[in-house]
DNA sequence: CGGATATACTTGAGTTGTCAACAATATAGC
DNA sequence: GCTATATTGTTGACAACTCAAGTATATCCG
């Protein structure tokens, strides 16, 4: 007894769940239908919408929300499998981009076929617009930290 | 280009990146300030709310989202450090209670002080309650199957 | 210039979880 | 009662991360 029940946590328990419960769906249909883990896929989009179809891996993994090491690890399997490329930076030897091939973008493409489809029938499913855009704001407004380099405030 | 940005994915992103940044950041602190992850906690949490302060795993599974794999390894834990204790089960020789100590209740009450105070804080800091009981209901739309079982719909 | 410090990335070790296969017990139908 | 099937739980093998430490390169400043 006693135990909490306000607004606030409430909130935070319906988002574990909500997220536990559409990501564990959508991984699932996406390894079984292409061999692609959630991760690779936000990966290739945010190569495919980025200039040049290329990223830094510093950068890709502050989208991605991921550590540099994650992304390394990530990045080896999509190397592997050729959907995307090394590549060295002219103007600065420390850094590699991650570049999508001809390749990556198909597989995206594919997989992003049957991907929104099931996310826009889940969400079309139990939302009016309306309420996705309250959604997407309210979620939107929870901050994320980083590391608080440059969150400097002076 | 071309690459979507319907109502629904935005809001999937959103709940995505939501998930990632508070997930992290209340984690760490249950890590630093308890030796508790957040798993370890909603764990000890449901046992507390429930009947005898005991579940069978099979349901303390369900209810925290993990396979029942994973709660046999998450418990092994707990009961390592005491806060768990496993109890036969009279009727059924199968199922195996898992059954808070007082040292678990102890530290639940502890962690929780610090934990629910930076949920409310946090989430207090971005939204009115109006807006907390919102996102509560429209989050907790979304389904959580489980695994077909029983959602027979004969 | 040259040393201190910062940045980009990788790697080894550990954690947290999954899945598939299994053992043990329970239940149902014949 | 006894075999077929379902349910509960564990285990081995593995996946996807994280963290801390290390390497290599860049930049800043005296």
């Amino acid at each position: 007894m006693s135990t909490q029940a306000t607004p606030e946590i409430q909130a935070f328990a319906g988002l574990l769940r909500a997220h536990a419960a559409t990501t564990r769906r959508f991984n699932a249909e996406l390894v079984a239908d292409h061999g692609l883990t959630l991760s690779d896929y936000e990966v290739l989009l945010r190569l495919a919408r980025a200039p040049d179809r290329r990223l830094r891996r510093v950068d890709l993994a502050q989208q991605v929300l991921l550590t540099p090491s994650g992304i390394t690890r990530l990045l080896a399997g999509l190397e592997h499998n050729g959907f995307v490329e090394r590549v060295a930076c002219q103007s600065d030897a420390r850094v590699s981009y991650a570049q999508l091939t001809p390749d990556g973008l198909g597989k995206l493409r594919a997989a992003s076929k049957t991907h929104v489809e099931g996310i826009r029938s889940l969400f079309g499913e139990h939302f009016t617009v309306g309420e996705l855009e309250s959604l997407s704001d309210l979620l939107g407004r929870l901050p994320v930290d980083d590391a608080g380099d440059d969150a400097c405030e002076a």
